[in-house]
DNA sequence: CGATTAAATTGGAGCGCTCCAATAGCATGC
DNA sequence: GCATGCTATTGGAGCGCTCCAATTTAATCG
C-alpha cells in the first residue's frame, strides 16, 4: 500500500519534482508537451496528490468545515445538502462534524476543524458559549447561521423570522382564521424571536386580543404535551408550531382525538424538513432560503479570509410560505 | 491569524522541539517535571498540534471516513450516530461525506478520502461499482456495509436479513394474521434479500398460498402507490414495508381511505428510524443493531490495517423487532 | 548575429511535525 | 572511582509538497 509521489512521476516524466508540481496546480506556465507527458506519467503510475503535504507546505486547505448541530434533525440534512453543495462550486471542499445538541461537543468538533486548519467554519446554530466562539474567531473565519451572535469578527446569517412570521400569519388571517395559537420552541435556538415576531405580526393584524402562546421545544414529544392541553382547553381554529417535528406531535394528538386537520383545525409548521412533505402530514410549512444562505455563508467566509479584521456583519434572507393540505378556511 | 508551532512552545519550555512531540504523543518516558512545563506552556501559548504536519511525518491519520448514501433517509442518521462514536471511542476521528445516492459522486467522495490518506473507508449501502471498489482497496482498508460484494480483500457487514424477515412473520402470525403483503424495495440494495427472505419466512410458517408481493423502491412515493393498488384490491389484513418511509406512505393512503391501522390493517417497517417513533405512525419496525455492526466494521478495519493481505471477511448481526401500536390482532 | 526580453524549468529552502540514533545525566554496585 | 545500566533528552533527517529566486531555453529585434 505505498504509493507514488511527485518524486516519481517527475523521473518518469524526464522532468523535475517543481514542474510535477506546477501541472497539479494548473499553471499557466508551463508548456502543453510537459503538461500531457507529466499526466500521462502520473495517470499510469496511479499517482494522486497528498493532500496533507499540499497543504502544509501552501497553508491553504481549501477546506471549509461545518458543523451541524443534530443529524436527526431532518432539517439538518436539507442545511448539509445546501451549504455542502455551495461549498463544493466556490471550489471548497466540506467536512462534515456532529455537534449532537451539546455545546461542549460541538467546541471540540470545532477544535477538531481547527486543528485540520480549515479555511473556515460554518456553524448551524450552534449552542457553543461566546467565549469559545471569541477564541476561535482568532484562529479561523466563523460564520453562524440561525444564531445571532453578536461578536467582533464573527458574521451572522439569518433568516428573516420577521417575514416568516407576517407569512404564516396572513396566510392564515386571509383563509378566516383569528384564534391562533403558537406552540413555540422554549430556549432552543432562535425559539424568542419566532414567538416574538409571531406576536408582532398578531398585532399588526389587529389580532392581539386572540392570540395565544403555548410553551414548548423543539420536538415531537413538546408537540404532543402542547397539543394534550389545547384539546382539553378551548381548541383554536389554527396551531402555528416552532416548527415541523412540533406539528408532527401535534398532529399525532388531534388524530387520537379524532379532531380532523384542516378540517378542525388548521396546522403549520416550520423548515419544511421532510416531515411536512410526508403525505400523511402535508404540512403547510415555511420553508428557509437554504441555498441563499449558504452562498451567503462562503462568500463571508471568503471576504473575510481576504480581510480578517473586517467588522462582524449580518445577512438576513427573507423565507417563503410552503402551502400545503394542512391549512384551510375554518369551519363557517 | 498565525499560530504557535511547537518550536515556540519547545523555546518558551526551554527543552527541544521532540521533547515537547514526545508530550503530545503521551509517551510515558518524559519526566513528570517536564510534561507539566510543556503543557503549561502550550496553554499559555494557545498551542495545539497541526494534525496535518502531524499524519505528514508519521503517515498514520488515524482517522476513518464514514460515507454515507443519503443524509435525507433518516436511517442514515442512526447509522452515523452509532458508527462515529465507535470510531471515536477506537480513537479514530471520523471523515464523513454525502454520497447522494448517485455512484459517481460517492466514488469522487472515496477519492476524497484516500486523498486525505484516511486509514480506512466505511461504505454504508454503497453504490460504486465493483471495480472502483477493487482498485480502492488496494490503497486503504474497505469495509461495507449493508452490501454484500465479493471482491478479495474488501470485509462485509450486514444485518441477518433472515432473522428481520422471522422476527416480522412469527410477530404477524401470532397475532394471528394469514394475509400478509410486502412491499419490496424494487432494486434498491438489499430489496432483493428482504423480499426473499420474507416468501421463505412465509413459506416456513405455512403461508406459502396466501402471501403476496408488491413490486416497490424505498421511498414513501412507492409507499402510496403500493397502498393505492391495495385499496383497490384486496385488502390484506397486514401490510410489511422494505422500510420505514414506505410504511409512512401506506399509512397516509389508508389514512385517507378511512382504513384503521391496526384496526383494519397492521403496518410493519423496516430501519426503525425516526419515522417509525413518530407517534402520528408509531410503527412496528425491525431495528438493525447498528452499534454492533459499527463495532465490527472499526474491529475489521484495524485487523486490515494489521494484516492487509487477509481473504475478505462476512460478518452477519442479528437485528431486533420493535412493536408498536401499528400491529395487532386482525378483526375477527 | 549578438543583445534583450519573455517563457519554461529547476534547485533548494521550508511548512510543522515524527522518529531514530546518539548523547547526557545519574544513581548503582563493586 | 569507574564501568554499568538506566532513564531523560536532543539533533537531525525526512514525510510530500509549494513557493521563490535563479537558471536555462526560446523567441524577438535592431
Amino acid at each position: 500500500m505505498t504509493r507514488p509521489t511527485m518524486e516519481d512521476v517527475a523521473a518518469a516524466a524526464g522532468v523535475s519534482r517543481s514542474l510535477v508540481s506546477l501541472v497539479f496546480q494548473d499553471s499557466p506556465k508551463v508548456s502543453e508537451t510537459s503538461r500531457s507527458r507529466v499526466l500521462v506519467e502520473a495517470e499510469r503510475l496511479g499517482y494522486r496528490p497528498n493532500v496533507l503535504a499540499r497543504q502544509l507546505a501552501s497553508n491553504r486547505t481549501k477546506t471549509i468545515g461545518i458543523l451541524l448541530d443534530d443529524l436527526h434533525n431532518p432539517y439538518f440534512a436539507d442545511v448539509l445538502d445546501a451549504f455542502e453543495a455551495e461549498a463544493e462550486s466556490a471550489g471548497y471542499r466540506a467536512l462534515l462534524a456532529n455537534g449532537r445538541r451539546e455545546g461542549e461537543r460541538e467546541s471540540e468538533a470545532l477544535h477538531t476543524f481547527i486543528d485540520h486548519r480549515v479555511d473556515g467554519v460554518i456553524l448551524a446554530s450552534p449552542r457553543i458559549s461566546d467565549s469559545v466562539l471569541t477564541s476561535m474567531s482568532k484562529i479561523a473565519p466563523l460564520v453562524c447561521v440561525e444564531r445571532r451572535v453578536d461578536l467582533p469578527r464573527i458574521d451572522v446569517v439569518m433568516h428573516d423570522e420577521r417575514i416568516g412570521a407576517q407569512l404564516v400569519v396572513n396566510h392564515l388571517v386571509g383563509l378566516g382564521h383569528r384564534d391562533i395559537v403558537h406552540i413555540d420552541g422554549g430556549t432552543g435556538a432562535g425559539a424568542a424571536a419566532r414567538r416574538d415576531w409571531f406576536m408582532a405580526s398578531m398585532r399588526e393584524a389587529g389580532l392581539a386580543a386572540s392570540m395565544r402562546v403555548i410553551g414548548g421545544e423543539f420536538t415531537e414529544q413538546a408537540g404532543r404535551e402542547a397539543a394534550e392541553q389545547l384539546v382539553r382547553g378551548a381548541l383554536p381554529t389554527a396551531v402555528y408550531c416552532a416548527n415541523d417535528s412540533v406539528a408532527a406531535g401535534v398532529a399525532a394528538v388531534l388524530q387520537r382525538e379524532g379532531i380532523s386537520i384542516p378540517g378542525d383545525v388548521s396546522l403549520v409548521g416550520y423548515d419544511d424538513t421532510m416531515l411536512a412533505k410526508l403525505d400523511l402530514l402535508s404540512l403547510t410549512s415555511v420553508r428557509q432560503p437554504l441555498a441563499e444562505m449558504a452562498k451567503a455563508s462562503v462568500d463571508l467566509i471568503n471576504r473575510r479570509i481576504e480581510k480578517p479584521r473586517r467588522g462582524g456583519e449580518i445577512v438576513d434572507i427573507a423565507p417563503t410560505l410552503i402551502t400545503r393540505r394542512s391549512t384551510a378556511a375554518p369551519r363557517a
